[in-house]
DNA sequence: TGTACATCAGTGAACGCGCGTTCACTGATGTAC
DNA sequence: TGTACATCAGTGAACGCGCGTTCACTGATGTAC
């Protein structure tokens, strides 16, 4: 039976949020829109009142996940001095809690290598999540110039591709060594 | 009909050589068993005749591409100083060729995030395929020391994530940046 | 403010399709004598 | 070396299952008077 705006809305909002944490833990194939709508506590046909696909959702999905992440790492010691912020961000992206909790972490690392097999808007979303990391590591790495920028691109490679070659491998320590080497490399 | 050990032998390398490609290119889990047969000119019953399942293939296609890949590398610049192997393990790794033709390149970028969604045989195999990239980094960055131990897993991690990344994302500008700017990172 | 009706969020069942895997069968290859 | 038979690579069709999406239906909400 039909709902009230607000009721509507709100579940709309546990639809994506659902589906930004279950696509970040498990990969955007490997997660049906019945594990969605099941974990939200709706039926399949419902999904459809709300969404004209699942690529649709795709798309708000990274969209949410990106913007909480980021907001997050922006609240990060935020008046302390450069050095200290950038360590406090290395500290909490490149840990271990992020790496085994990827649900709740960085899309742009939990979605990077699966992203070039999808279409053009999920791409474009994933390109808007990695150019707000990109402001995250600006926080850190501050300034108009090349050598800023290139900086800022070196951090973002570093610090995405340790995560998910951490989050990759299967030996502990090599996974433990990439995290603790990536971390006082960039530092 | 019954074929010679030859020939037996001869379609279940072109059964692993096509899924290495096939994988790296599209993804483990968007390319069917299916695919991979009628790539090579089979049905899919003849697969079973030759590995217990897609997993067990999975396996060797990851070994496969892991061992042509770093072979390549190996030979490349194999007599000249250390500063110009170093720059020519990066102008081909993080080349633009190497960016647009993941189905010839290195599996540890193409696979790296949906990897880990997939069971301990093949984390295992993409954690070989890592190491033997660490011997590849190794060549340009020597030494037993914990120093250099780490400058290689920096290394790999830098350089798999400016691949990932640049593939992942939608705008050409944006892509190209990332591999020039780690190109000169690590240099 | 109260009533009549249109809207639409959610249900439950169905759709066509592709997935990984299995199996009876065929006939050339390999083996034992 | 020649013959009789067992082996097994590949075919073609089927299996149960889960996928994304659609749709007739229900009944509370929203709207027009």
């Amino acid at each position: 039976m039909r709902r009230s705006r607000k009721d509507t809305a709100e579940t709309r909002g546990r639809i994506v949020a659902t589906a930004s944490r279950l696509f970040r833990a498990r990969g955007i194939s490997d997660v049906s829109v019945a594990d969605i709508t099941s974990a939200v506590g709706l039926t399949v046909g419902a999904f459809y009142r709300h969404f004209a696909s699942k690529d649709a959702l795709v798309v708000e999905a990274i969209e949410l996940a990106s913007l909480q992440t980021t907001a997050m790492h922006a609240k990060t010691a935020p008046d302390a001095g450069r050095s200290e912020r950038t360590q406090a961000l290395l500290d909490s992206y490149l840990s271990v809690l992020h790496r085994d909790h990827p649900e709740l972490g960085c899309p742009v690392a939990a979605l990077c290598s699966e992203i070039a097999h999808h279409g053009p808007s999920t791409k474009q979303a994933f390109t808007a999540a990695l150019q707000r990391l990109l402001v995250v590591v600006g926080s850190v790495v501050p300034g108009k110039s090349k050598q800023a920028r290139e900086r800022r691109l070196q951090v973002a490679a570093s610090v995405v591709g340790a995560l998910v070659l951490s989050r990759a491998s299967s030996d502990p320590s090599l996974a433990d060594e990439l995290l603790a080497a990536v971390r006082r490399g960039v530092a």
